[in-house]
DNA sequence: TAAAAAAACATACATTTGTCTGTTATCATA
DNA sequence: TATGATAACAGACAAATGTATGTTTTTTTA
C-alpha cells in the first residue's frame, strides 16, 4: 500500500472497523489488512493498536475478532414491547412480550422497555392508538413529563403535574377528564422518552423460547 | 454436562448465541462449550451444526466466530437523519447528515433514511414539528400513503392522493391548503414507514469522519 | 538538511479456533 | 426391552488469527 499522510489511513481504518462492528461483524487484523491492500499484517495491526491507545476502539486481548466500540458509539440494543405493565414493589415487571425493537442504548438504565398505546387519550400530544412508547423506568418525574403510571390495575400514559399534595394526570384530549389523585393511589412506572408509530407492518423480532 | 432431553440444550444454545450476536459478539464454539459446562468441543459444535441445518443460524464456514443470524431475526441497522433531501434523477441524495439512529433492517431496500420534520402541516396525523420520520425510498406509492416528495426545491411530507391525472398532496392540518399538481411538477421520494418523537435529548451516533 | 516520527513491509511463532473421527451414554418410541 | 436417534465425551489436527521483532520508506518538523 502507498504511504499516506499520518492519520489518514488510521481514520479510514477506524471508519471501516466501526461500520463492520455496527453490522455485528468484528473484523480480523488480516481482514483490515486486505481491505486496504496492505502487504504486511503489522501495517494493519499497528494502526489498530493506535486506535486502541487513543480510546477509539477497545480490544479484547488475545481473542479472535476482538475489537469493540466504546460504549458511547454503540448502536442500539433491543427492547421488549409489552402490552401490559405489572407494577411491583421495586420496578415494573415485564409481561406479555409482543416482540423486540431496536433502541438507542441508554447509559445507566439498561431496562428501557416499550409499551403499546391503547386509546386516544393522548391524541393532542401526537400519541395515537396503536403507537409504541419507549419508557425509561424511573420514580422521579417532573412537571410536564409524559409518564406511565399504574392506577389500580390500569396502566395509564398521561402528562404528570403536581398540585400541592395531589398528583394530577392530564390527558391530551378534551374528551377525557383530568385525574386528581393522592400520591398513594398511583404507582409511577417511568417516563416516556420516545414515541413511535409504524405505518407499515412491523417485522417484530420474536424470542422463540421453545425450551 | 448432564444429559438433557432432545432439543432442550440446543434451544438454550440458540438463545445464548442469538443474544451474543444481537450484542455484536459472535461467540466461538468453545465459548458456547464453556457457557454450558461441556467437556468436549464437539458437544457444542454438533448443536450449532444442527441449528445451522435447521436454518436458525448461518455459518460463515472456516471463519472464526462465524455464526450469524438469518436476515429475518436481525437487529436494526443504522440509518442517517437528514435535514434536507435532494431529489436526483434516480434516487434521493442524502445530504446534511445530522446523525444516525437504529432502525429495523428492511428486507430489500437497504436505503431507508430518516428526515426531521419542520412545521406542523401534518399535526392532525400525529406528526409534529421536530419529529423524525423514516422514509423508504420508492416511486410507487398508493392512495392514502404518507409520502415525502420534492415540489420545486421544497421537501414536503403529505398524504398522497391521485385524482384523474392530478396528484393531490393533503396536509393534515386545516390551516394548510391541499396541493394539486401535475405529476411532472413533483418528484416522489418515498413513503413514510415510521414516525418517531424523542422526548429526551437524543444521543445521536455521529460519524466522525476526520480524514 | 538532519533527526524524529509515522507508515509500510517481511517474517516468524504462539494461541485461538474450526473441524474431523470415533466412542460412550442417555433418551424416545415401538 | 430392543432399537434408532440424540447427547455428550475424548483426542487430534489444520486453519485462522493475534502478536512479536526487526527493517525500510516516507512524512513531519526542527
Amino acid at each position: 500500500m502507498a504511504y499516506t499522510k499520518p492519520g489518514k489511513t488510521k481514520n479510514r481504518i477506524y471508519q471501516f472497523v466501526r461500520k463492520q462492528l455496527l453490522e455485528g461483524h468484528p473484523p480480523t487484523v488480516r481482514e483490515v489488512q486486505k481491505q486496504f491492500g496492505m502487504r504486511a499484517v503489522q501495517s494493519a495491526k499497528s494502526h489498530l493498536d493506535a486506535l486502541v491507545r487513543e480510546g477509539r476502539l477497545i480490544k479484547e486481548s488475545g481473542k479472535a475478532r476482538g475489537y469493540r466500540l466504546p460504549e458511547s458509539v454503540r448502536a442500539g440494543t433491543l427492547v421488549p414491547i409489552v402490552g401490559r405493565v405489572q407494577a411491583g414493589p421495586f420496578n415494573a415487571a415485564i409481561q406479555d412480550i409482543e416482540g423486540y425493537i431496536p433502541a438507542q442504548s441508554q447509559t445507566g438504565s439498561e431496562s428501557v422497555f416499550a409499551l403499546r398505546i391503547k386509546g386516544d387519550s393522548m391524541m393532542d400530544a401526537g400519541i395515537l392508538d396503536g403507537d409504541v412508547v419507549l419508557v425509561r423506568p424511573d420514580h422521579d418525574v417532573y412537571q410536564g413529563d409524559i409518564i406511565v403510571a399504574m392506577v389500580g390495575e390500569e396502566t395509564v400514559v398521561k402528562e404528570f403535574r403536581r398540585h400541592g399534595n395531589k398528583v394530577q394526570l392530564h390527558p391530551h384530549n378534551s374528551n377525557y377528564p383530568v385525574l386528581s389523585l393522592e400520591a398513594k393511589d398511583l404507582a409511577i412506572v417511568g417516563k416516556v422518552v420516545e414515541v413511535r408509530r409504524y405505518l407499515e407492518k412491523l417485522n417484530l423480532i420474536i424470542d422463540n423460547v421453545d425450551s
